[in-house]
RNA sequence: GCCGGGAUGGCGAAAUUGGCAGACGCAGCGGACUUAAAAUCCGCAGGUCCGAAAGGACUGUGGGGGUUCGAUUCCCCCUCCCGGCACCA
């Protein structure tokens, strides 16, 4: 009953207009408005579009910050906002601190979901995709993120993919490009092809995540990334400012493997049909050809080319070997290749081992796959988990060849339990090579194949060129002829850019909407004249993604991609920013581009990018987000209700960067809670003390003062340690919040005392403040500046010189030490902060507390850790 | 299986070189202001136990062991979670 009285007189409560009128009369409690203020200096970030320009010549040094550029999905989410925080807090730190500062973005603008919005809407995929790109512009600039906008690339746009057709003839030029028919991956849902970087390791479409990619044969255009594999992988080595995890997803990815190719010949021997030609032989590719006297059967995968041969005869014998293919493709969909049941079917067919000369099966086994090696292994079941399942299930015959060696040679095992995997070991059992340890053997043994023309050393990986062509609309077009007479003919430089059309009637079936063009497609073979056909497949977006950031360098170039000395000026990028989910495909795609590049001679950087930062993801009660959950924070929705500032502050603060941040709307208003108390502190005290920002001396502070001037120091030393050396943002906020909670706490005790009006302590109200905003300067931007503001300042905040701390100011005059006995926290201790160990051991001893603790035992040895505590050991 | 990253109050987290565990914030509780509410300001707060209170004792950083005067931090073993790769020959 009492609530339905308060509920009706909060309601004639509100209706009076005295308590809004009494507010008012105070303006000390001024509230924070954040949208007036927000939207007061949006307005004039607007209207000035130099504001965030990198500077074109300049003696200063320069700093490269980017973030990923965005899918112009058509709305931001809170990952990006993370991200764009992070790049746009460390950007305006370093203009603070006096870099020429390239802080760019653009968009990432070919792609499917365009023509997916062109079926369901009826929308051009161009005017689509760049109403995405205005309205997701509008959002950053409202979130105020300083980009320097003259240098925005839209890689939808010809005057950019002109260049990524540019360097497919450079490419083709130097061989690196070249079409090849080719089992490819296929997702039924896109229509078109996909790289295996775009594979998931379920064998399903990244994009349709429970549709599985078929293989099907399609001539195509693939970018020879294999030639940089070793490159790619040394380089790895050099990459100090790259997480170590992104490291070794690109290490695992490149796979590299050495080991040695070794022939088996055919063994004609007994009667035969469709054997092949007389002396084919099958190439096996092993990491272990010191136990080539173990092997004991010959394995291939049910796709190699040869069991159409071997198993030609036998119409059971191809059933089974379809069976196994079935097999395996079921394990690729269900995710887990390495758990199915290995099964076999023997051809009836022998090889011969050309160390010994013994004949040896040849099987056909689900567990060997065609895309690795030569999709053809030489079985050595007592040396390899594997094979000896296999053999142990068939019976095959398993030869120990190497032994463990033993430091004692009194202990030498002579059966080891098998399989018997490890490479350290001594050869047994293997002809001339018995008494060899296994390293020794490998290098002998690929020496002897090659000289006797049955083998070599080898390098494979598992990293495989990079197919680019796509059966889709929305991409740069490949710019390639097919002429009757001459074949494969580039387009001649002097004829790019290839547009792409427009008004293309858009599905998803049957094959590249680009070849029903009759206007696109028929072209004049540029060396004969004659009719021509033009390639109507486009290339994958992530050609777009691999090289944008050396656009921003020089964005209007319309003579090259960008020109080479600005480049070297910018290159290499020197803070790269975005999910981890990059880490292998358009990294790994980036650097390849980035050789080729320097191989090109248009830039003398070996990599892109100096250090990279993966930041977490953003979740909401423990889930990422999505529509299906219905958990996704709408970063609109954040601005419109606490600000972009408090949006912005939040993301940094509520969890490090790099880890995962758990969204709640209640952390978000506490940071609003905090800027609030930041704006009435100043709003309060602005006009404390104009006279003098200058350092005070230590010496006319009353005790309080003193102890506000050193928290400020050791405040500015705490954030510029924090943002400089760990890109910890969300202790760089908390120590400024705990300098507001001290100037809260140094007010209240004026009021109490009489050291209000002091004229000292007034410019060190003036100071304090001063240095306040300017540590808030990058994190919140839009409120540092209303302040700077208010504080008649009359400089660019943008660009003051960020604070210096002062060591001494800094500097504690007491400090308070924990006494331990054993360990234990027993009691505490004010010394001054210069006193000596013998001075502080001594009044340690001589505290009440350590007195009684210890009555009675004896002292064994006594621990002084200057500044830090005191611990008394006792017995 | 291999590789990388994690596990700290009710929650997000902090502790930077082996030295006071839990800064800062959220949620909570108490108080001030207010006719009332909101807003704001001040204070309390890891757990258990003793005590009226002040205060004190014990315990505590996924689990077990070790090194050390002292371990969230270093070493060994184990459990669980997240991410990557994987019949890779």
């Amino acid at each position: 009953m009492p609530q339905q009285d308060r509920v009706e007189e909060t309601t004639t409560a509100s209706a009076n207009p005295t308590g809004s009128r009494r507010a008012a009369d105070r303006p000390d409690d001024e509230r924070y408005d954040p949208k007036r203020v927000e939207s007061k200096w949006f307005e004039r970030w607007q209207s000035d579009s130099e504001l965030y320009a990198a500077e074109h010549h300049s003696t200063k040094r320069k700093y490269y910050v980017l973030e990923m550029l965005p899918y112009p999905s058509g709305v931001l989410h809170m990952g990006h906002v993370r991200n764009y925080s992070i790049g746009d807090a460390l950007a305006r730190y370093m203009w603070m601190n006096g870099y020429n500062v390239l802080h760019p973005m653009g968009w990432d603008s070919f792609g499917l979901p365009a023509e997916n919005a062109a079926i369901q809407n009826n929308t051009p995929p161009r005017q689509w995709t760049l109403g995405n790109i205005a309205k997701m512009k509008a959002q950053m600039k409202r979130l105020g993120f300083a980009y320097d906008w003259s240098r925005e690339v839209t890689t939808c746009l010809p005057d950019y993919y002109r260049w990524n057709q540019w360097f497919f003839l450079k490419f083709y030029e130097k061989g690196l490009a070249y079409r090849k028919k080719s089992k490819v991956n296929w997702c039924p849902q896109c229509a078109t092809v996909l790289a295996n970087e775009q594979v998931l390791t379920n064998g399903c479409c990244w994009r349709h995540e429970d549709t599985p990619v078929e293989q099907r044969a399609l001539e195509q255009w693939f970018l020879r990334i294999t030639k940089y594999a070793d490159e790619l992988l040394r380089d790895l080595d050099k990459l100090g400012g790259w997480p170590e995890k992104v490291r070794t997803m690109q290490r695992n990815w490149i796979g590299r493997s050495e080991g040695a190719l070794i022939d088996f010949k055919l063994d004609y021997s007994q009667p035969h049909t469709g054997f092949g030609p007389a002396g084919a032989t099958i190439s096996v590719f092993t990491t272990r050809v010191d136990t080539i006297y173990g092997a004991t059967s010959v394995q291939l995968a049910p796709q190699h080319p040869m069991v159409a041969d071997l198993t030609a005869a036998s119409a059971d014998l191809r059933a089974k070997v379809e069976q196994l293919i079935a097999e395996q493709r079921k394990a690729k969909e269900v995710g887990d290749i390495g758990e199915i049941e290995k099964h076999g079917v023997f051809t009836g067919r022998y090889a011969i081992n050309p160390f010994n000369g013994e004949k040896i099966p040849i099987w056909v086994a689900n567990y060997i796959v065609m895309d690795y090696g030569t999709g053809a292994i030489m079985s050595v079941p007592a040396h390899d988990d594997r094979d000896y399942e296999f053999a142990k299930k068939y019976k095959i015959e398993i030869r120990l060849v190497v032994l463990p060696i033993s430091d004692d040679p009194e202990e030498t095992v002579t059966e080891p339990r098998l399989p018997f995997v490890a490479h350290e070991g001594m050869l047994i059992n293997s002809g001339p090579y018995s008494g060899l340890e296994c390293a020794e053997a490998i290098k002998t043994m690929s020496a002897f194949a090659e000289q006797n023309g049955f083998g070599k050393a080898t390098v494979t990986y598992r990293l495989k060129d990079w197919g680019i062509s796509r059966q889709r609309y929305w991409g740069t077009p490949i710019p390639m002829l097919y002429c009757e007479k001459d074949g494969i003919v580039p387009v001649p430089e002097k004829d790019l850019p290839v547009i792409l059309p427009e008004n293309v009637e858009i599905t998803l079936a049957g094959g590249s909407p680009l070849g029903k063009i009759p206007e696109f497609v028929n072209a004049t073979c540029p060396k004969c004249g004659g009719p021509a056909r033009r390639e109507t497949d486009t290339m994958d977006t992530f050609v777009d993604s691999s090289w944008y950031f050396y656009r921003y360098a020089d964005a209007h170039n319309d003579r090259a991609p960008f020109d080479s000395k600005i480049a070297r000026y910018w290159f290499p990028i020197d803070q790269y920013i975005g999910g981890v989910e990059h880490a292998i495909l358009h990294l790994i795609y980036s650097r390849f581009w980035t050789k080729f590049m320097r191989d090109l001679s248009l830039i003398t950087n070996d990599e892109p990018v100096e250090r990279l930062f993966t930041q977490g993801m953003v979740i909401k009660d423990g889930a990422k987000m999505s529509k299906s959950l219905g958990n996704i924070v709408s970063p609109d929705e954040m601005v419109a209700r606490y600000g972009a500032d408090a949006a912005r502050l939040y993301s940094l603060f509520a969890a490090p960067p790099d880890r995962d941040l758990d969204w709640q709307d209640s952390g978000i208003e506490g940071i609003q809670r905090f800027l609030g108390r930041v704006f009435r502190f100043v709003m309060r005290n602005a006009s404390a003390g104009h006279e003098s920002v200058e350092m005070l001396p230590a010496t006319s502070l009353s005790p309080q003062a003193r102890q506000i001037q050193r928290k400020l120091h050791q405040t500015i030393k705490r954030v510029s340690d924090d943002f400089q050396g760990r890109w910890h943002f969300n202790t760089c906020i908390s120590a400024i919040m705990e300098l507001v909670n001290a100037l809260y706490a140094y007010e209240e005790a004026c009021r109490s005392t009489s050291d209000n009006g002091n004229h000292t302590s007034a410019a060190l109200m003036a100071e304090v403040q001063r240095n306040l905003v300017l540590l808030l300067a990058p994190f919140a931007p839009y409120l540092a500046h209303e302040l700077w503001d208010i504080l008649g300042e009359k400089g660019s905040l943008l660009k003051a010189p960020w604070p210096r701390y002062d060591a001494a100011l800094a500097k504690e005059e007491e400090l308070e030490i924990p006494v331990q006995i054993n360990g234990k926290l027993r009691s505490r201790i004010v010394v001054p902060a210069d006193a000596s160990e013998e001075f502080v051991v001594e009044r340690a001893l001589a505290d009440e507390k350590i007195q009684a603790a210890i009555a009675g035992k004896q002292i064994v040895n006594k621990i002084y850790v200057p500044g830090k505590l005191v611990n008394i050991v006792v017995r």
